[in-house]
DNA sequence: TGAACTTTGTGAACGTGTGCACGAGTGCCT
DNA sequence: AGGCACTCGTGCACACGTTCACAAAGTTCA
């Protein structure tokens, strides 16, 4: 009878931002705050206060006119929309530096993303322990994701391995990726792939540095290498 | 007289594209391809071949219609627009785990981000070696700006240190940073600050995964937990 | 009770980004 | 030289995202 008020669609740029409200409304919470208007929320946030009310209402009418937003409760519905009503565990292919960072980093557990595994192809690697998790051969991947029953898996290997890591992940049932490494994967259509390229990051950094100076050059070369054709 | 090709705006949407488009065209390059067509570029990106022609069309017209784009003139003119034609300088507050990490990764140099140093505020970390670099305390950060003519610094300290980090980033003199930190930063306007954030990517990973699942939830409570009001 | 005040939720206008479709230019082949 | 095949560059329409502005709905206080 209630018109279905979880399918909704919300839009890529909401949910992108939501993640954000959560950790704010927590924080508030964990400090004793009740309640917050849009306002407050968007100052935290670094948004507009129009943007939070339409990204709110999205997930339903859930604040109060003249008041605000209960904070527990806003929290509540939030963690709800994303999902994160329960730990999702991942697996993480490659024990290099970064693997080692990441299974290291003890925010993904606290936050609701355990490490079920690590994984590498390199014997060596295999069976040293990284943050309380034992790296294990690629050959147990599809043996970890069954039983832990893990469905985001993260690339963390160096770009040249990383679509064969992809590809193993799928193969083992992992239904979204997190991809550290710089190329572009392919994978089937039904699989949700993020990108986290330090390198695109620093490239577009470098374009507004390189823009704030004014566009000048240091040592142009009067004739670009326009090598082919004639 | 040639009516001022540098001016341009580029869009952001291209900008954060163009990265990608780099670091194809000099794989291929590389490969020994000399000449690429919008459809190949596009292929390898991952995007559609209208995108890509007007991408580059913001560059100016350097394309030769019947044929493509020559590989080595067109990774010219996008490192040159990008601000690529010479190194970027970049320093990494916070030696943790991350930082550790961020320093080992040879790719910062390799493409043109060379680390000119890292500071944190914890003595037992300084003098340690990362990557070839030695950890400096963070009270030598300005100096390290100066001297190395340092724009863009990297915060990869814990959120609660990280609004400190950015504050002394932005008094040494840095205009860009690359914030790791999963808080909102608080800067000048003037200042280029871009985010990135496992736990962001993870949590819209997991609305995704939650969304697959028919947005089933394990255990509802009946009742939600509004408890104030009443 | 009712009036003044606060803040949400959303329609509408605007701006940005995407993708089609096609004219225009270039190379190749006869 | 002329025609054909190919691919760029871009105008246009549509989709998506952002922001404004205001009615609706709730609270507070006399």
């Amino acid at each position: 009878m209630a018109p279905d008020r979880n399918r909704r669609r919300i839009p890529d740029a909401t949910v992108s931002r939501l993640p954000v409200y959560l950790r704010i409304l927590s924080e508030q919470s964990a400090a004793g705050v009740d309640s917050i208007s849009s306002e407050g929320l968007a100052e935290l946030a670094g948004v507009n206060a129009a943007k939070v009310r339409k990204d709110l209402s999205y997930l339903g009418s859930y604040g109060t006119r003249g008041v605000g937003y209960e904070v527990d409760y806003l929290v509540y519905q939030v963690r709800r929309e994303l999902g994160l009503t329960h730990d999702w565990p991942v697996v993480i292919v490659g024990a290099g530096n970064l693997g080692q960072a990441l299974a290291g980093y003890g925010g993904f557990g606290e936050r609701g993303f355990p490490v079920a595994g690590i994984v590498d192809v390199d014997d060596s690697k295999v069976g040293s322990v990284l943050g309380g998790v034992r790296v294990r051969h690629i050959d147990e991947l599809p043996q970890i994701v069954a039983t832990k029953r893990v469905n985001i898996g993260v690339v963390a290997t160096p770009g040249s391995a990383a679509q064969e890591a992809a590809d193993l992940l799928v193969q083992a049932g992992v239904t979204s990726i997190l991809n550290f490494a710089p190329i572009v994967l392919t994978v089937p259509r039904s699989i949700e792939v993020r990108k986290v390229d330090l390198a695109v990051e620093l490239q577009i950094l470098s374009y507004h540095e390189q823009r704030r100076a004014g566009g000048v050059i240091h040592a142009v070369p009067a004739t670009p290498p326009r090598s082919a054709t004639a």
